[in-house]
RNA sequence: GGCCCGGUGGCGCAAUUGGUUAGCGCACCAGACUGUCGAUCUGGGGGUUGAGGGUUCAAGUCCCUUCCGGGUCGCCA
């Protein structure tokens, strides 16, 4: 490298003019009028135009899209007229006076600007050519303006950064694990962790009361748009505190976050819902709250009528909810039906309706109810002529679920969220068990560690757990589940009982958690914390859909990242040297069967 | 594991009821043009329609199998 950049692509302005500069940078975008040209010099900073003037043609010959030059140049004035007011750099332009290609460039799968409409998987297979992009680039450097304003706070508050181990103990209950064999211990195997809950517990029996950590987490599931299988979690634990506290320093955190860097004010305390309203007006425990379309409870209503969906579903313990949709008499049949789609979708049978128009009522549920079991609940709902009303009927988990997603679907196809919003909410008192078909006993709906607000049962009076709550939260941002963390529990022998509870046997819990009763037993403060999920966090704050497009390298819904093609076969000897073998593994070098 | 959508030049898309030589835009290459800024104009090259099998006189299109991608349910304390 001849030519060594002085100036950055974004820099120069009216008062260089007269300048000579060094600039460095992708050719993007050559405009050719054959006496001048101009190219678009780029870098992460900006865009600078250069000029190339008749007699120069020879060196542009040498430049193509994404070559990487340096250019030594006069800045000057464009010409009355020609000044670009889109770009901050638009009142002045570089006449080449000399060029030094660094790099040349194969032609790029897709163009580098703004907006393309390249396949995810191929952008991914070329991230370092997708990073180039605006959008992306600027998700970067926003990402690390957010991490430096985290730490910045919690360095303020007296908190203190702690590295957790990545190889560490597996676990039972929660996410599936990722699993690290052992070359030193024939035959065990370490976890990634799926966070570093029990560390920064035990950190607290340390005594070293504020931690924080920006961490990895590592989770074997399966993906979606808002899920990876490694992603990033602002980690948090403080001793002596209730939730209040906890919450103040969230809060005080996400307030700096959104004046510097959105210029918003997020105002101070930010509500809180307990978890039993946020299921009876929402249907979810990460309710949006930009818009309205609340649940409506029919089941008293409901029982009585000679309806027997109705009827039935609340006989049998379940439940009869609405959702009233302002002005949805007018709705097509199609969108109707797309309603039940969604509905369907979470395991409701089916999804009644009445659309109460000028000429009475249209639809199964104005079909079904009489007028006189009808009218009650249009009262209920509030409706008026040229609404529409959604019902309904199932167990509660099944009617929640579905009319929650069904509210979200209209919210979002009706145009109801003001996107400009940022609503905040504190979700509190979630229940601490929840029953586990599957497996035929209760489990922690959170985690084993979190303290419950009330007394637990006693032996042999165990019961329903469904009503035990825990000192619980969830933070949730325009419906996303931004966070969530407990006050812990600190006494051993209520740390037993909940292992007890979620039928942990006492040589399992010597196995798994033997250490960390240990920890316990040795002075540990009350305590507690919150993990905020960094990705969707920064998504959020961008306005993104996709966790994606705020991570520089991520892996495809099937766990693969197409830029490295990882994961791929073991190398060499390597499982050897393990004392592994893949068995069951249909391929063909594999046999299918050993 | 289930469901929905998709796979056609480098990229994004089109192709009527199954019917001519598979089109279009961008990118790329060449030419024209002294002020553009997603320049414009003219021309050109570039395709095993993801793969395999089947139906048919004829398949991008219909059927079966399979692979790949996106979304989602389950799953994710």
């Amino acid at each position: 490298m001849r030519l060594q950049r002085n100036v950055t692509c974004g820099e120069l302005r009216a008062k260089d003019i007269d300048r000579e500069v060094i600039l460095a940078g992708w050719v993007r975008n050559r405009r050719d009028h054959g006496g001048v040209h101009f190219v678009d010099l780029c870098d992460r900073y900006g865009i600078t135009q250069v000029r190339f003037d008749p007699g120069q043609e020879a060196i542009l010959e040498g430049l193509k899209s994404e070559y990487v030059i340096a250019l030594r140049g006069k800045v000057e004035a464009r010409p009355e007229g020609q000044i670009n007011a889109d770009r901050p750099t638009g009142e002045v332009e570089v006449k080449v006076l000399e060029v030094e290609v660094l790099n040349t460039s194969k032609t790029p799968p897709f163009e580098v600007q703004e907006e393309i409409e390249a396949k995810e998987d191929t952008r991914l297979k070329y991230r370092f050519v997708d990073l180039r992009r605006r959008p992306l680039a600027e998700a970067m450097v926003f990402r690390s303006r957010v991490t430096q304003i985290i730490r910045e706070v919690f360095h303020d508050e007296d908190f203190v950064d702690i590295e957790t181990p990545l190889l560490t103990k597996t676990t039972p209950e929660g996410a599936r694990d990722f699993i690290v064999p052992s070359r030193l211990q024939p035959g065990m195997v370490y976890a990634l962790p799926q966070s570093p809950q029990l560390f920064k517990q035990v950190l607290m029996v340390s005594g070293l009361d504020r931690y924080y950590q920006i961490c990895k987490c590592l989770r074997d599931e399966d993906l979606r748009a808002d899920r990876q299988p490694e992603f990033t979690q602002l980690d948090m634990e403080m001793s002596f505190v209730r939730p209040d506290d906890v919450f103040a320093v969230v809060e005080k955190t996400l307030q700096r976050l959104w004046k510097e860097l959105k210029g918003v004010d997020l105002p101070l305390p930010f509500p809180r819902m307990s978890y039993a309203e946020a299921m009876a007006r929402f249907g979810i425990d990460k309710p949006d709250t930009r818009f309205g379309l609340e649940l409506v409870d029919m089941s008293d209503l409901a029982a009585t009528t000679g309806f027997k969906v109705f009827s039935g579903a609340v006989a049998s313990g379940g439940s009869v909810r609405a959702i009233r949709v302002p002005g949805g008499a007018s709705m097509p049949r199609k969108k109707v039906d797309a309603l039940e789609k969604v509905a369907k979708e979470y395991g409701a049978r089916g999804l009644a309706w009445v659309k109460w128009n000028e000429d009475g009522f249209q639809g199964p549920v104005g079909k079904f109810l009489q007028e006189s079991e009808l009218h009650p609940m249009l009262e209920r709902a509030g409706a008026e002529p040229g609404d529409l009303l959604v019902f309904v009927a199932d167990r509660d988990a099944v009617v929640f679920a579905a009319l929650a997603h069904v509210r979200l679907h209209l919210g979002r196809t009706l145009d109801l969220i003001d996107e400009s919003r940022t609503d905040c909410l504190w979700v509190v008192d979630f229940p601490l068990f929840e029953y586990d078909e599957e497996a035929g006993h209760w489990s922690a709906m959170h985690h084993m560690f979190t303290m419950p607000k009330e007394p637990l049962p006693a032996k042999g009076e165990e019961g329903d757990l469904s009503g035990v709550l825990g000192d619980l939260y969830d933070l949730v941002v325009n419906g996303v589940e931004m966070g969530s963390g407990s006050i812990r529990i600190h006494r051993p022998e209520v740390q037993r009982r909940v292992f007890e509870l979620v039928n942990l046997s006492e040589d399992d819990v010597e196995a798994k958690f033997g250490w960390f009763l240990r920890a316990l037993e040795y002075g540990a403060p009350p305590h507690g914390g919150i993990a905020l999920g960094l990705d969707r966090l920064v998504m959020v704050m961008l306005g993104r859909d996709n966790l994606r497009e705020v991570i520089a390298f991520p892996k495809n819904s099937r766990g693969v990242c197409p830029l490295t093609e990882s994961p791929s076969e073991p190398l060499g000897d390597a499982l050897d040297v393990l004392g592994l073998r893949f068995v069951g593994v249909a391929s063909d070098d594999a046999p299918q069967d050993a």
